[in-house]
Parts: C-alpha cells; structure tokens; sequence
DNA sequence: CCAATTGTTCAATAACTTTTGAACTAAGGA
DNA sequence: TCCTTAGTTCAAAAGTTATTGAACAATTGG
C-alpha cells in the first residue's frame, strides 16, 4: 500500500453511495469488477477525464473505501475492495454493478476495445 | 399524485445512488421501508431536519423516483417506490436498507419512541 | 369567516464538489 | 545524467447542493 485507505469498518455507506452516484467513478468500479484480479493502473482510464480529474476522483474512491491503491514504481495498481465491501455491505455492489450494466446511457471503459479475454 | 414523479424507466442509477448518499435522506428512506404499506406525512421526519430542509430533501426524492408524494388535502403522503426500484434494480434497495440498519452512527427517525406497532 | 395546520417557494448564503492547467515528484530506461 | 512516463498537488474557477428564514398557498375545523 502507501496511500491511506479506511479500514474495512471505517467504510461509510451514505460516502459509499454519494461516490458511487458519479458517472465517471461508476463506470472506474465497473471496469474494476469486470477486470477483477487484474490490477489496473489509471491510465485504462484516460478515455473518461483527464488525468488531474482522474486523481481525484480515484483519490474519492480510495478514501470511501471502494478501492485499494497500490504505489508500484511509478504506476498506482488498484483493485476494488470487493471483500472489504461485501463483508460490510452484503450485496451492496453486485446489485449497484448489475444495476449499471443494465444502463447503456451511462459512461464505461473501453465498450469498444477489442479486450473479451484479459 | 400530482407533484411531477419519473416514470419507472427515467429513474437514473447515479441519481438515485446520490441522492441516497445523503444521511437525511437514507434516513426518511429506512423509514419509510420500515412502515412499508403506511403512507407518511412529512411530520414523520421532523427530528431530522426543519421543515423547509424536509421539504428540499423530500423533493429531491421524489425527483429521482424513490419516493411517491400525493396530495392529500393540507399533507402529502409518502410512499417508497419499492416496486418501481426493484424493477429497475434489483436487490439495491434491499443491500441499501441491511447495510444502513446495521450503521448505528447514522441518523434514523423515531428511535426512541414506542412505535413498535403502526 | 377566521385561525390553525401543512407544506411550498423564494432568495440568500454557506458549504461542498468538480474541473482545469501549470508545476511538481519519483522511478526507470537509454 | 537526461529524458520519459505515471501520477500527484496546488490554486483558481465553476458548478452544485444544502440550509435558513420570511412569505406564501391550500385545506380544514370552529
């Protein structure tokens, strides 16, 4: 690790939801979820905002709780928090995921790309 | 009804998990779940907030379709669109209530009084 | 009709959140 | 060492949300 992360009990949920009621970092724990176990760096996210909006808005998702950041050379490694949340708010994400992909309007990650398998 | 609502298919997930994400809010919300079935009147929350902040927030819930608001001579009657959101999505109001009912440090309406039965 | 009750609207303010660009740090490779 | 890559920090600007009080409207009971 290296950045401050709440412990698992720490974790708010009306902070959970209010930062999960962003598009943009909505559609970072989609990508996360649909990608889990590989970490990603930020700039799979590049095609949602800039770079300095990136920061902040994976700097909110780590303060909530929802994602780990790990410093690995000069690139951040993230992952979601999935045990952390599932054990705190049972159900809370895979109804919030599908709920999301059941949404075409909202902004995702590389719908595009040609990446089915990691 | 009478005061303008979504239809079920508008409701927005970001909106309705943003607007959630307000303790107030998540508290009239945990109410209104508990007493599923008995209409309420905004008098219900007014230990959570004053009377014109209720209004804002009960305003800024039927908007995003969680709650239902009819006229019903001087009161209005508030429902939670349980049906319109578990339609919409599945399982998240559900996960939303557990995780809240297990967070003693939020806010919650009529704790202390002896209402165990409407 | 009058007064009380219920809740809304409006405008002001306070308090946050988001977005931006420029400057910066830290690591890794040539 | 110098350059590039990856990301952060800072301060400013823009936008949004929450809170307040005073004034308003509509319904109901006396």
């Amino acid at each position: 690790m290296s950045l401050p992360h709440p412990t698992a009990d720490q974790i708010s949920l009306p902070i959970v939801l209010a930062v999960l009621g962003d598009p943009t970092r909505l559609a970072i724990v989609r990508y996360l979820a649909r990608k889990e176990g590989v970490p990603m760096n930020c700039s799979k996210f590049l095609d949602l905002a800039s770079k300095t909006n990136l920061s902040y808005h994976l700097a909110k998702l780590r303060e909530a709780g929802v994602t780990r950041s790990e410093a690995v050379g000069t690139s951040r490694l993230i992952t979601l928090r999935r045990d952390d949340l599932d054990k705190r708010f049972p159900g809370l994400l895979d109804s919030v995921i599908a709920a999301a992909d059941g949404d075409k309007d909202l902004p995702a990650v590389g719908t595009s790309e040609m990446e089915l398998e990691a």
